[in-house]
RNA sequence: GGCUCGGUGGCAGAGUGGUUAUGCAGCGGACUGCAACUCCGUGUACGCCGGUUCGAUUCCGACCCGAGCCUCCA
């Protein structure tokens, strides 16, 4: 079954093809290194590392590269402040990336490229786009000069007239035309850089995606992805860069993903409602804020709120119940994905809340089915649940899984026997009384056939 | 001002030119000692106004409202 994807450039879902057949190269804009990542900046992370996922079903290999971009203005402002090396603020900030990112699930990237290891082949490239009469060196800078690309603009849909029209901030004096943009800057007494025929200096932003793109994944890439913020201009100045310097294509697919509001409202410094993933994560499990981050699709604004996460941790819960109801059933993993509602809903451009609602409709299915037929609505839900990143643990540990607070496993044991043994005893006044004690302490109680079960709820 | 994108039932959130999305919550019932879990049943939802059509929430146009981008913010 063909995968569908939404392309920006062009603005519809088309059928994904990689250039070469069995292979997919895919790059998205990583963090800049110099704060705790928030849950706006993980939601790209879910998303395409959800679509990492459900590429390996279909192709034998898939390059995913991620960067990290390692200097910048606010990486250089973050170490002043506090009064550190630079080195010492990209390390400390990668490290807790990659730590937060590993709590929601998202799988390492198959690369993950630094722009400071990177700076001679963007020093390159910016030689050639000089060269090539698309770039001009001026006052300590090289700019990229948009009116030598007949369609720039073309991603975001935008005419240079539009941006004249719109250009609502001082144009620096060296810049031939408004929308010129820096591919290299001089460097401050005090700042990090490094040597290039231009003097001593650093890259502006958009040039490391287009080089590190180039060095590590070649001309031509299949997707490239990232925020919608990221369109213009990031993206459309990667694409100017990229396709003038070396001709030809330089993405075939690019996709974009909503923006996350926070109790409705945009998420912001100046709002103050900027939630970090280590700051959620004090209250939520990583797989509560995946699940969440998946719960609308990935082009939908998604609004976080706590009833959002709260429900999102019900639901993984219930079928975390569901799955533990089968939890000593063998497995069949032989699951034929071609057909099955959930993967089809994943093909239909990453269709996240459809995909979800299929598990709902197996989970349905496995508690009405016969046992024969069990072991295969089982696979069929941890291997959509494993495409979607979640409901990869032991239904107990997720059940059941102590923060160290609540009230102890042995001690919640204990009390289900005594309230067997109050039961046996016909005593139901006290069997009530006990259930209601563990349900104070947040324990829920669900007797069967099979005995008592107990969960945290 | 320019360029994009949205407005779906109490909430979250898909989708479609004519048939139940799904989940949570609610209501009724089954199961249960009572519950929980599970199951069954249950809701005249598609911003407003026109147009196209046998038929529009779904296509077209105007309008109202909201969001994002317009030089480094995912």
């Amino acid at each position: 079954m063909a995968l569908k994807l939404y392309n920006t450039l062009g603005g519809k879902k088309e059928v994904f093809e990689p250039i070469e057949p069995g292979v997919v190269k895919m790059y998205v804009c990583g963090p800049t290194v110099y704060n705790l990542a928030h849950i706006g900046n993980a939601r790209p992370v879910v998303v395409f590392d959800t679509l990492f996922r459900l590429l390996q079903t279909h192709f034998d290999e898939v390059i995913y590269a991620r960067n990290i971009t390692d200097v910048d203005d606010k990486i250089i402002a973050a170490a002043r402040e506090g009064n550190r090396s630079i080195e010492s603020v990209t390390e400390e900030f990668t490290a807790r990336y990659r730590e937060d990112m590993g709590e929601l699930n998202a799988l390492p990237p198959t690369l993950e490229p630094h722009a400071t290891h990177n700076i001679a082949p963007m020093i390159a490239l910016t030689e050639k786009l000089i060269e090539k009469g698309h770039a001009y060196a001026a006052e300590g800078h090289v700019l990229f000069a948009v009116e030598s690309m007949a369609d720039y603009g073309k991603l975001s849909g935008r005419s240079l007239d539009d941006m004249l029209a719109g250009a609502r901030v001082e144009v620096a004096s060296y810049k031939r035309h408004p929308g010129d943009f820096v591919l290299w800057k001089p460097a401050k007494e005090g700042e990090p850089g490094w040597d290039s025929p231009w003097g001593f200096g650093r890259p502006g932003w958009h040039l490391e995606c287009s080089a590190m793109i180039r060095e590590h994944l070649g001309e031509t890439i299949d997707i490239h992805g990232g925020g919608r913020d990221l369109i213009f201009p990031h993206h459309e100045n990667e694409i100017a860069q990229s396709r003038c310097a070396h001709g030809g294509d330089y993405v075939r697919y690019w996709m974009h993903n909503a923006y996350i509001d926070i109790d409705g409202e945009k998420m912001s410094k100046s709002l103050g409602n900027v939630r970090t993933v280590r700051d959620l994560l004090q209250k939520y499990r990583g797989e509560t804020l995946r699940f969440a981050l998946l719960s609308a699709h990935y082009r939908s604004p998604l609004n976080f709120s706590a009833e959002v996460l709260e429900q999102a941790d019900a639901t993984l819960t219930s079928l975390y119940n569901t799955l533990r109801e089968v939890d000593d059933i063998p497995l069949d993993m032989e699951v034929q994905l071609a057909g099955e509602p959930f993967y089809e809903a994943l093909n239909d451009d990453l269709n996240t809340p459809v995909a979800i609602a299929e598990i709902h409709a197996l989970a349905k299915q496995l508690h009405k089915a016969a046992d024969e037929e069990k072991p295969a609505l089982k696979a069929k839900i941890l291997v959509a649940g494993n495409l979607l990143g979640i409901l990869n643990q032991h239904p107990e540990d997720w059940l059941q899984g102590d923060d160290g607070e609540g009230i102890s496993a042995e001690d919640v044991e204990a009390a289900i026997q005594a309230r067997q043994d109050a039961k046996a005893a016909k005593d139901y006044a006290r069997a009530d009384a006990i259930r209601e004690e563990l349900l104070q302490q947040g324990v829920v109680l669900e007797d069967s056939r099979e005995g008592t079960k107990w969960r945290r709820g």
